[in-house]
DNA sequence: TTGTAGGCGTTATCAT
DNA sequence: ATGATAACGCCTACAA
C-alpha cells in the first residue's frame, strides 16, 4: 500500500497530459475532448485519485463542510432532528460536522477553533447559542440558518415549526370535545419554542368571540424531560383540580405524566383526562403512551433548512428567509376526538 | 464587517513580524522571545486571527476531522452511542464528521468523497460498513478504530461491547432466579452482537456441570426495533408456551414485547415471565417499561474508541489494541431477583 | 531568536 | 482544447 495519496499531478503524468487539465476534467462545465477526458478518468481511476479537499478549499474558501450547531444532544428529540439534518446535508453532497456547545462556557472556545475550518454553512438547531455564534458566521460571510428560533437576527434565513399553530390545534381540538376545564404545560426554562406554543394555545381559547365556558390555566414544571413529567404528575394527582385536558408543550412531559397517572391507578386516561403533546417523538406511537400529538416533521425542517442553506450559497445576496412549518394533529389514544 | 479572514501574513504585518513568527507563536514547542509572542497574540486578537486549518491540512496531511461512521440512524440506541461519541470527540479538541451509510447502495460514492477529507482517524461503529471501509482508510494511513464489530481486520484498533458476558450475566440471573423455562430473542438479520449475545446465554446454560433442569429455547424476531417485539410477543402469546423468562438481545425488542403481553393481559411481568434486556436504552427506565437489562455504557464505549483513536495518532505503528467494555446488570421490575 | 524561501495540491488566468 | 503559471495560507528547513 502506498501510504500517499495519488495527486493530480500523478494522475496528469500517467494520463500524459498537463495537471491543469486533470482539473478542468472533472469541471462539467469545462470543454475538454472526450478522448482526454476518458483518458484522465482512467488513469484516475487507476490511481485511485481522489480530490484533496484541503486544497480545494483553500482556492474556494469553503469546505463543502456544514456545521450543524447544537446545544445538548441528551434531548432525544433534539438528537431524532439532528439525524434528520444529518441525512438531508449528506444529500445535498456536503458534510455534517456536529458542534454540541452544551457546555455554555465553552462555547466561546468551541466557536472560535469553529471559525477555523473554512465551514460552507452552518445550522444552528434550537438551544442557547444564538446571536453569538450566528453573527461571528455572518461576519466573515458564511452563511447560517436558525432553526426554530426567535427571529432576532438580521441576515440569517430562518426555518420555524409553526408553534402557535401547534398550540392552536391543541386547543381547538379540546374546544371541539367540549371540554371544560384545560391546561398547558411547559417547562419553566423558557425555550421559544414551548414559550409560543403555550402563547398559542391560550390564544385560541382566549379569543374573546370564543364560548367561555372553558376554563384555561398555564403549568411549569422543572425541565422539558420525562422526569419533570412523572413529578408534575404527582404533585397534580396530590393536590387534586385534575383537568379533563392537558396540553404538554413537549411529548416527553407528556410521556412521563401518563406514566405518574397510569401507577397512580387513579386516573384514566383519555376518559378522565385527555392528553395532548407535541413534536411526535418516536416513543409517542409506543402502546404504553399512545400519544396523541402535534406532529413536528423533523424531516420536513431538516430538509427545509438545507435548502435554505443551499440556496443560499447559491444566490449570497438574496434577501433572508423565513420559512414555517406546518403542524399537524396526530390522533392515538391519549385523546380521541368526538365525531 | 471585513468578509476576507485576517491571515498569518495580516498579523504579522501588524505586529511587526515576519510570518513565520506568528506561525511559530502558536508552536508551544517553539523557542520565542515572550514579548514577541505577547505582540503577536495581541495583533491575532485585534484582528480576530484563527488558522486556517485547510492550509493546516495541506501540510500535516491531517484535518483534526474525525469520522463517525455509521450506518442507520434510525435505530436510537445507535444514535445515543453517536452522541456519546461526537462529545468525546469533541473533547479531545478534534472534530467528528458523521457518515450514515445506511443506503447500501451509496456505500461506494460516499467512502469515495470521504477519502478527499484528509480524515484524522475513522471510528466504525457497529453496521454493514466494514472490511471495505476500514481497508481503505488503513491503506491510505488514517487509523481506524472498530466499535461493537467482529474482529476481521487486522490493523485496526477494536472497541467491544463484552457482548457474551452480557448474554451470560442474563442466563446467571434467570438460573440463581431459579426459572424453569427460558427463551433468548434476537433479529433474523443477525449482527455481530446480537449473535454472540444469544451465544453467551446459550453457552453459560449449556454447559454440561450445570444443572440442567433449566430448558433453553433460541427465537427469532424480523428486525431488532419495537415493532418487531410487538410483533413477537402477539405470536408467542396466540401460540402458547409462554416460558418464565426471556432475554432480549436488544432493549427496544424486549419494550415491543412487553407492551404486546400487558395489551393481552393474559400474562404479568415479572410474576409469569420475566424479562431481561440488553443495551440499556433512554427509555428502558421509563416506568411503563421499567426494564431489567444489560448495560452497555455508551460513553464508556465512546470515550475507550476516542482514546484509542488518539492514542494511535500519537504512535501510529504501536500494535492493534483490542479491548472489552464490561456489561453490567441493571434491575428494575421486568425482573427481580430472589434474596 | 528571528527572517527568507520553498512547497503542500488545487483552481483560475493567461497564453498558445 | 490544452499547457504554463500564479495564487490560496500555512509550516518548516535553512540561513542569519
Amino acid at each position: 500500500m502506498n501510504k500517499a495519496n495519488a495527486t493530480s499531478a500523478d494522475v496528469a503524468q500517467l494520463a500524459g497530459v498537463s495537471q491543469s487539465t486533470v482539473s478542468r476534467s472533472y469541471d462539467p462545465n469545462s470543454r475538454i475532448s472526450k478522448s482526454t477526458r476518458q483518458k484522465v478518468f482512467a488513469a484516475a481511476e487507476k490511481l485511485h485519485y481522489q480530490v484533496n479537499k484541503a486544497a480545494q478549499t483553500m482556492i474556494n474558501k469553503r469546505s463543502d463542510l456544514v456545521g450543524l450547531v447544537t446545544a445538548g444532544l441528551g434531548d432525544p428529540f433534539r438528537s431524532e432532528f439532528l439525524n434528520s439534518l444529518v441525512l438531508a446535508v449528506q444529500e445535498k453532497g456536503l458534510r455534517p460536522m456536529i458542534i454540541d456547545v452544551t457546555d455554555e462556557q465553552m462555547l466561546d472556545q468551541q466557536l472560535q477553533t469553529l471559525l477555523q475550518y473554512q465551514l460552507s454553512g452552518v445550522i444552528i438547531t434550537s438551544g442557547t447559542p444564538s446571536e453569538a455564534v450566528a453573527n461571528a458566521f455572518i461576519a466573515r460571510g458564511t452563511p447560517v440558518v436558525l432553526v426554530n428560533r426567535a427571529d432576532h437576527s438580521s441576515e440569517a434565513d430562518i426555518i420555524n415549526f409553526d408553534n402557535e399553530a401547534a398550540g392552536r390545534l391543541a386547543a381547538q381540538e379540546f374546544v371541539a370535545a367540549g371540554k371544560h376545564k384545560v391546561m398547558v404545560v411547559r417547562s419553566k426554562v423558557s425555550s421559544y419554542s414551548s414559550v409560543m406554543r403555550s402563547n398559542g394555545f391560550k390564544g385560541a381559547l382566549l379569543e374573546p368571540m370564543r364560548d367561555s365556558s372553558i376554563q384555561v390555566e398555564e403549568r411549569f414544571c422543572e425541565l422539558g424531560d420525562y422526569d419533570s413529567g412523572i413529578i408534575f404528575g404527582k404533585e397534580l394527582i396530590a393536590s387534586g383540580g385534575m383537568p379533563d385536558g392537558i396540553f404538554f408543550c413537549m411529548d416527553y412531559i407528556a410521556c412521563g405524566f401518563i406514566d405518574a397517572i397510569k401507577h397512580s391507578g387513579v386516573y384514566s386516561i383519555p376518559r378522565d383526562v385527555a392528553i395532548i403533546g407535541c413534536d411526535d417523538i418516536t416513543i409517542a406511537r409506543y402502546q404504553a403512551y399512545a400519544l396523541t400529538t402535534i406532529r413536528q416533521s423533523a424531516k420536513e425542517m431538516a430538509s427545509s433548512a438545507v435548502s435554505a442553506l443551499q440556496a443560499r450559497l447559491d444566490h449570497p445576496s438574496a434577501p433572508p428567509i423565513q420559512q414555517k412549518i406546518g403542524a399537524a394533529v396526530i390522533f392515538r389514544h391519549s385523546f380521541v376526538p368526538n365525531h
